[in-house]
DNA sequence: AATGAATAGGATGTCGACAATCAGACAACG
DNA sequence: CGTTGTCTGATTGTCGACATCCTATTCATT
């Protein structure tokens, strides 16, 4: 039993399997930003009591991924102009806080996760896959991270990204630079 | 109408307020981290169902204040040595952001603030009231990473050191440099 | 036409109860 | 003596229904 590292086992907690199912539903753009959720309609769409959906509600505003105001219901988290900047500023010095530490202990298992995630992101690019480059895009400044050794740069970092991510798949479809990101990442392993 | 700002209106929620008192009651100390809440009591206690009960759970639980573990049940915040390095490191981080912007662009209103929270930090100083000192200081810390302009570093910023402030009474009581804070402070605003 | 009140409809807030599951104790077995 | 199987009490998960509040429409009034 020595070494083997077992994969937590599904928890199947009815609100925590919704809350992933309405993620992939924001994330797919199935559902917009702005857009009402209603309890009763969303409940009876996935058969379960408006308790648990409820509870799956309140799991996706801890991600940030929806907001609801009292008494007037849950709607897909929507980012102004202003959030946008302000969270691009905080991931710039999260990011550049992770890279020195980084830099000045590099790791080499982490430096070739990096090169793999590189690899994939240009395939996907050259594919035109903006769903895959968005997600290794992610993934790579994820690793970047987590190599502090930092658990709570990790969670900060993940509740800034996730609402950005949906965004992140409207302008890669639009300003289609995906060769450049790939260098820009490539150079930033160096 | 023009620039008026508006304070929100009290939700009253029955959920936010029973927040409120478990909030206050986690700071008091008479919640102490790793405890244990059972549902049923508090719910008894407060007089209200388990349903809004739980809702207030995961209010505090998006605070950071309390963890809930699946068919296990919700425990008060529980920080470990890590916790604390990695939550010191980021607040080095944040704060160092928000001071130089700050310095960059000096805003006469919040120094006027920061001096009088400092004073006041003092006068807490002087007749030993550790609680006055944790507020006053968590206070100042508040006022320069809302300098910014950016919501969403102040929000990272207060979920970050909500879990803290429990700890921080403990030391200040134990380590009665008092002083030292209040000069560190006044230095800073140079 | 604009303002205000009254009303109807619908959605969220809250509740009590039942069901599923876990922790611990205890017995049986090797 | 240690391990495994079983039972039980307790606690969280889930549900359906009622109460409360907000929104929007309608209508009367100035």
């Amino acid at each position: 039993m020595e070494g083997i590292v077992f994969t937590p086992v599904e928890t199947g907690s009815l609100a925590a399997r919704i809350q992933e199912r309405l993620e992939r539903a924001i994330y797919a753009g199935e559902l917009h930003p702005g857009q009402r959720l209603l309890e009763v309609e969303l409940a009876d769409a996935f058969r379960v009591s408006r308790a648990s959906l409820r509870e799956a509600l309140r799991l996706l505003e801890n991600k940030g991924l929806v907001v609801s105001v009292p008494r007037r219901g849950t709607f897909v988290a929507e980012l102004t102009e202003r959030d946008v900047r302000d969270i691009y500023n905080l991931r710039v010095l999260l990011e550049g806080f992770a890279i020195r530490q980084l830099a000045s202990a590099p790791d080499p298992d982490l430096l070739r996760q990096l090169e793999e995630e590189t690899d994939r992101l240009g395939a996907c690019a050259r594919q035109g896959d903006h769903i895959g480059i968005v997600d290794h895009d992610i993934a790579i400044h994820r690793l970047i991270c987590g190599a502090p050794d930092n658990a709570k740069l990790l969670a900060v970092w993940e509740s800034l990204v996730a609402p950005v991510r949906a965004l992140l798949l409207v302008k890669y479809r639009i300003t289609d630079d995906s060769d450049e990101i790939e260098r820009a990442h490539r150079g930033l392993i160096e």
